[in-house]
RNA sequence: GGACGACUAGCUCAAUGGUAGAGCAUCGCGUUUACAUCGCGGGGGUUAUAGGUUCGAAUCCUAUGUCGUCCACCA
């Protein structure tokens, strides 16, 4: 035998991975046999912002796991892979390097700055693709698409044009989310909440002399905003409130703005909180709205989209930031005797996904989609089609907090006021839709849809709606459940009439080993390729896969990896061994390997073992159990096959031992193959046996 | 404030009602036709705590604690 003493990666990942892209054998159109069942995976499409992380490498090791898997079975597998524009993530990567070079989006022009994210996008865009390959993914890389190529962005139109005609898409004046560093409106889903040290000003609000109210001169509110009473519109109070029902009707004086609000009874008003009166600032806070609405108190916007008080403040604050009025309408208030008491208090306070800026609330012109979950709504599809069972999800308790969401969903604001997106299609907006708008449709834009565009040409094929519509599994990270995997289901039923995918496997998330969420900006991340790089791919898959049980968590330990790669050793060496016998013994052909008369009882024993061994992993794999699978065949190749069957075949073995050898090992390359799929196909290369195929990756999978 | 999950050997995790296991770490022995990235063997656990159900509980139930993730309009 050729093959060196200790297994060395470097030699073997990228020569192998080269041999399979020019066998076309990744492409669904040119795999050997007869197929007729597809096996569809849409991979995650990565934003163009970033490099692989361990979610990346875990779920990249998950989806070609079951993609071999399958293609060994006799599949026609498809795994597709591409990038996400990723609005304003990348916006703003590229304005983080301009500011570099000392420019803003706005010293460049928009159009100037377009043209800077498209060269961003490839350069670093395929980057991530590359890393994709060393991690040995067996993509069909012809069908790569992008969620901004032509013609996607055909999909995209019709998708939106569709939903306007239907009636689903209208533009309204609404309070959103508003990042003023960004510029832009923000869904609900795309702010975080962070804790913060604050103060629970309780501020004195004057009641009117004309009102007949004795021994009260005043209505105490309590806030953590002092700056937005420049736009109240009302006290509220809760109706069930007897310390205030006597006040119900009457009016108060705003201080610092002097003109007369009214004392309204509201049910959110919690009587437990504060002092049991709340200001009521319909323009810059949601519930407020939602009050101000039912009690027809009209909107005064006080703070704009730079997070600057308006000139619909007195003049005094005009101009000021929110933190500088802030600080003013205090000290104004202190000298007016209007503080009454501040307290410390520990809020949650909305920060944007992308810059950590404070969102601002504030009343804006957007676009959105009715998400109805009555009546044949979007947010009812997306619901039926998991009540009814068409749609599994993997845990099972991520239905949950799935339907939830979609019960309670309101109207899906898809406008943002950036300059990388898709432009919404109607004249006179210069908007561009949330990224998410066009990654709901990615299950089937990318496999052609809609057909009548033209979007085919290019990459998809013609038929492939059809050959891999509906896809099997979407496998992705729970913090995107709702914001990507629901929208792409209502998506898949609305423009297809079918669902995206039948099964979703909600893979576990990398932690440190702390527990601790890994984060770049902490400096606990892991970086993948350097593991690959120290390990090879296989031992980066094979430890990632054998920490990944059950729905758990992972506490990612490098220790595992570093069991991988001698896990690869040990099927290396075992390998040069028994092909080193069965190259003394000549044998030709798997099919025939041995004469199942004359076999010894450890043969028989190993023979069984490997039986159970395939039974359970693709039992294990059918339902996404990839450590259980990991452990078992590690536990049959190292110890059953080599500390037990080999060494007994060394001393006492029968007449067809050496065969049994090159049997199991053979079979055991197959099952082998899913988790470690280089190592595998170099041993593959090097068996003896005549009847075998050109690659490993496409063999027969053993029963 | 809700929902979900975790808590088992020093570490990371198995074991879903029947005498608690693996890998790593540790200790001892060992170079026999692959592999020292190895082989053989040893030590190490009242399964977070307190109750309950059961012939029998790591496993089921109830509380408590700690940690984690997600959701949420307490100003």
């Amino acid at each position: 035998m050729e093959l060196s003493k200790a297994y060395d990666p470097k030699q073997v990942e990228d020569k192998i991975y080269k041999l399979w892209q020019e066998s076309g054998f990744f492409n669904p159109d040119y795999l050997p046999g007869k197929r007729k069942k597809s096996y569809t995976i849409v991979v995650p499409p990565p934003n163009i912002t970033g490099v692989l992380h361990m979610g990346h490498a875990l779920n990249l090791t998950v989806q070609d796991i079951l993609i071999r898997w399958k293609r060994l079975q006799g599949f026609k597998t498809l795994w597709l892979p591409g990038t996400d524009h990723a609005g304003i993530a990348t916006q703003n990567v590229v304005e983080k390097e301009l500011k570099k070079e000392g420019l803003s989006r706005f010293d460049l022009g928009k159009e100037k700055f377009i043209e800077r994210v498209w060269q961003w996008k490839e350069k670093y865009g395929n980057i991530i693709l590359e890393q994709f390959k060393k991690m040995g993914s067996s993509m069909d890389w012809s069908r790569t698409r992008f969620t901004m190529d032509e013609g996607y962005t055909l999909a995209v139109k019709a998708a939106f044009l569709h939903y306007y005609e239907k009636g689903l898409i209208y533009r309204g004046k609404r309070v959103v989310n508003w990042c003023p560093r960004c510029q832009t409106s923000l869904s609900d889903l795309e702010i975080e909440f962070k804790e913060e040290k604050g103060k629970l000003w309780y501020i004195r609000y004057p009641i009117d002399q004309k009102s007949n109210i004795k021994n009260q001169k005043y209505v105490t509110v309590a806030t953590t905003r002092p700056e937005t009473m420049l736009g109240d519109m009302a006290v509220a109070v809760n109706p069930k409130d007897e310390r205030y029902k006597n006040l119900v009707g009457q009016n108060v004086v705003l201080p610092l703005v002097n003109i007369e609000i009214p004392i309204i009874a509201d049910r959110l008003v919690d009587l437990e909180f504060g002092t049991g009166a709340v200001k009521v600032t319909p323009a810059h806070d949601l519930v407020d709205a939602d009050i101000g609405f039912r009690h027809k108190l009209g909107i005064k916007q006080v703070i704009d989209e730079r997070g600057k008080i308006t000139k619909d403040a007195p003049l005094p604050y005009q101009g000021l930031s929110v933190l500088e009025a802030r600080e003013k309408i205090i000290s104004d208030l202190q000298n007016l005797g209007l503080l009454e008491k501040v307290e410390d208090y520990i809020h949650q306070i909305p920060k944007c996904y992308r810059c950590n800026t404070t969102i601002e609330l504030i009343p804006s012109e957007q676009w959105f989609l009715k998400m109805s979950a009555q009546g044949g709504g979007l947010a009812e599809m997306a619901i039926k089609a998991v009540k009814s069972g068409k749609i599994k999800f993997y845990p099972k308790n991520f239905e949950k907090p799935y339907l939830e969401w979609l019960k309670n969903v309101k109207d899906w604001c898809i406008s943002r006021q950036i300059w990388w997106g898709h432009k919404i299609p109607i004249e006179g907006s210069e908007d561009v839709l949330d990224t998410w708008f066009s990654s709901a449709l990615w299950p089937f834009a990318t496999l052609g849809w809609p057909s009548s565009a033209k979007a085919t040409e290019g990459k998809a094929q013609k038929n492939d709606l059809q050959n891999f519509y509906p896809t099997d599994v979407l496998s992705t990270a729970r913090d995107i459940l709702n914001l990507w995997v629901s929208r792409m289901i209502f998506s898949g039923m609305e423009f297809m009439k079918k669902i995206p995918f039948s099964r979703v496997y909600i893979h576990p998330t990398v932690l440190t080993k702390e527990g601790k969420r890994m984060s770049k900006s902490l400096g606990t991340g892991i970086d993948p390729i350097l593991l690959i790089d120290k390990y090879g791919a296989d031992a980066t898959r094979f430890g990632i896969a054998f920490q990944i049980m059950g729905g758990q968590d992972i506490k990612f330990l490098e220790d595992n990896i570093m069991m991988g790669k001698k896990f690869c050793n040990k099927v290396w060496n075992a390998s040069r061994f028994v092909l080193f016998q069965s190259g003394q013994n000549k044998i030709e052909n798997a099919k025939s390997a041995f004469n199942s008369k004359n076999l010894t009882p450890a043969d028989k024993k190993i023979l069984k073992s490997l039986e159970e061994t395939i039974k359970f992993i693709d039992k294990s794999f059918d339902s996404f159990e990839f450590g259980q699978a990991a452990h078992r065949v590690y536990e049959f190749f190292w110890h059953d096959f080599c500390d037990s069957y080999i060494e007994i075949s060394k001393k006492e073995g029968g007449k067809e031992s050496k065969n049994v050898l090159a049997f199991v090992l053979f079979s055991s390359l197959k099952i082998l193959h899913p988790f470690v799929p280089f190592i595998t196909e170099e041993i593959y290369q090097n068996f003896p046996f005549k009847d075998k195929q050109k690659f490993l990756m496409v063999e027969n999978w053993p029963k």
